[in-house]
DNA sequence: ATCTCCTTTTTGATGGCTCAAAACCAGGGT
DNA sequence: ACCCTGGTTTTGAGCCATCAAAAAGGAGAT
C-alpha cells in the first residue's frame, strides 16, 4: 500500500465492508446506488483496489475485500469516527451534522494528525452515534445487531443511524433514543409488530420499520470492552 | 465562484499574493520555484483562474490577482493560520510543525467548519507564527515588514517564519524571538552589519541575514488592531 | 534590423474521477 | 439448448494535476 488511498477509494472500501459483513460477495450494482454515482465509475475504482490486492473482482458477479482490504476499510471507519468526534467534542456539532461534515475533509487528515486527535479528545471508545471506534490495524468491528434482533428481557446500548434528517432526529430524541443511552426491551409483538422499550425509565414503543434502522451494543459485546 | 477552488488554484493564490505585494506583476517562471512544480503546470492552473476573473494574465510578461482574486487568496491564508492554530492550541503541535501539517488539509475543510473552528479556538487574533488573521472577505492584510527594516528605537512585535528547520527554530528560541514577543532596537550597525535588541530584558545581536527573515508588527500596526 | 538566449506557452502523455451510452454476458425463462 | 433481459463492463469524453520536451515569443546584444 505505497501511496495513500485517494478519497473514492477509500469511501468505496467502506461501502464494500458494511455490505459484505453478512453477504460476502458484493455487487458493483449496489455500490454504485449506495455512492450515488454511475455503474462505470465504480467498475474504475474496484480495478485499481484489485490492482493493490485489497479486493476481489469477479467481473459480472461482485467483489469481496481481501484481508488487507477489510484492515483499510476498518482504518477509514475509525479514521471518520475520529473526526466525528472531533466535530462533536470540540466544535460542538449536533451528532446527525457530525456525519455529514465529516465526509469529505476525512480523507485528506495525515495519519499523524489523527493520532493526535485521536489523544486530544481523550481516546473515545466510540463514535457520536454510538459505534465503536475500533483499534488500528484490525480488520473487523464488532458486529452491531438491530435494535429489533433483540427479544424481551434483552439490554443493550444504542447507537444511531450516522446521517438523519432532522425530522428523525426529533423523533428519536422525544423517544429518549439517543447514542450510549441503555435500553430493555419489555415487549416484541407477533407478525413484525412494535417493540415496547424502557428507556430512562420510561416505557417507549418504536414500530419495526424505527427499530431496524437502530443498532445496539448487546451486554456481551459490552462486556468484552471494558 | 461557483464552485470551490481546488489546492492548486488555492496554493497559486496565496503565492501570487505574496509575490505581487510590491512588485505587481509576478512571472509564472519564480510561482514555478516557488510551489515546486513545472512551468507549463502554471501556465494551465493560471489559464483557470484567468477564467475565473481572479487575475490578469499577461502572456509572456506576467500575472497579477484581480480584486475578487486577491480577496481569495487572504481567504486562504486566513483558513491556513486558523487549521495552524487548531494544530498548536488543540492538538499541541509546536509553530514550525503546524505550517507543515496544514499545508494539504486545509484546503478540503468545508467553510463551515472553518468558522466553527475559528470561534472555538476563540476568534484569535494570529496564527502561532505571529501572523494576523485577517477578518473574512477582505481583499488586503497589513504589510509585515521585516525585522530589519526598523531603526534603533522602534519597537515591534515578532513573527516567525512558517516552515524552518529544527535547527532555525532552536537559534531562535534561544534567542527568545518566539512569536508575539515585544523587542526594542538598540544598536543597527552599518553597512548591514548586525541588528541589537532588547528582548525580555535581555540583550541580543541578531545577523541582517536573520533579521531579515523575521518579520514585525510595530507599533502603529500593533495600535490599530486594538 | 537581426539574432540569440532565456523564459513562457503549447503539445502530448499519464493517471485520477466521473458520466453517458454502447457493448457485453450470466442466469432465468421458454 | 436458446434467447432475453437486466446488470456489468467498456468506450469515448471532459476536467484536474502534472511532467517532459517541443514550439514560440520577448528583450537585450550585435
Ligand atoms: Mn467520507
Ligand atoms: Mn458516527
Ligand atoms: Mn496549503
Ligand atoms: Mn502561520
Amino acid at each position: 500500500m505505497r501511496v495513500a488511498l485517494s478519497k473514492s477509494e477509500n469511501e468505496l472500501l467502506k461501502s464494500i465492508y458494511r455490505q459484505g459483513r453478512d453477504n460476502g460477495r458484493v455487487h458493483t450494482g449496489v455500490l454504485a446506488d449506495l455512492l450515488g454515482v454511475a455503474p462505470g465509475t465504480i467498475t474504475a475504482v474496484v480495478k485499481r483496489l484489485a490492482e493493490r490486492n485489497l479486493l476481489d473482482h469477479n467481473p459480472y458477479r461482485g467483489v469481496e475485500l481481501t484481508q488487507a482490504g477489510r484492515r483499510a476499510a476498518v482504518a477509514v471507519m475509525r479514521r471518520h469516527r475520529i473526526v466525528e468526534r472531533f466535530l462533536s467534542d470540540m466544535l460542538g456539532y449536533a451528532w446527525n451534522e457530525a456525519d455529514r461534515l465529516a465526509g469529505s475533509f476525512e480523507h485528506h487528515l495525515p495519519q499523524e494528525v489523527e493520532d493526535r486527535l485521536y489523544v486530544a479528545l481523550d481516546r473515545p471508545a466510540s463514535c457520536p452515534h454510538g459505534f465503536p471506534i475500533p483499534p488500528p490495524d484490525v480488520a473487523e468491528i464488532p458486529e452491531m445487531p438491530p435494535l429489533y434482533s433483540l427479544e424481551p428481557g434483552d439490554v443493550a446500548t444504542i447507537a444511531v443511524p450516522g446521517s438523519t434528517d432532522a425530522s428523525v432526529v426529533e423523533f428519536l430524541g422525544a423517544m429518549g433514543l439517543r447514542p450510549s443511552v441503555r435500553v430493555e426491551v419489555k415487549e416484541k409483538h407477533p407478525f413484525d409488530g412494535p417493540l415496547v422499550l424502557e428507556v430512562d425509565g420510561h416505557m417507549r414503543t418504536v414500530s419495526e420499520k424505527v427499530a431496524r434502522q437502530i443498532f445496539v451494543k448487546t451486554e456481551e459485546l459490552f462486556e468484552e470492552r471494558i
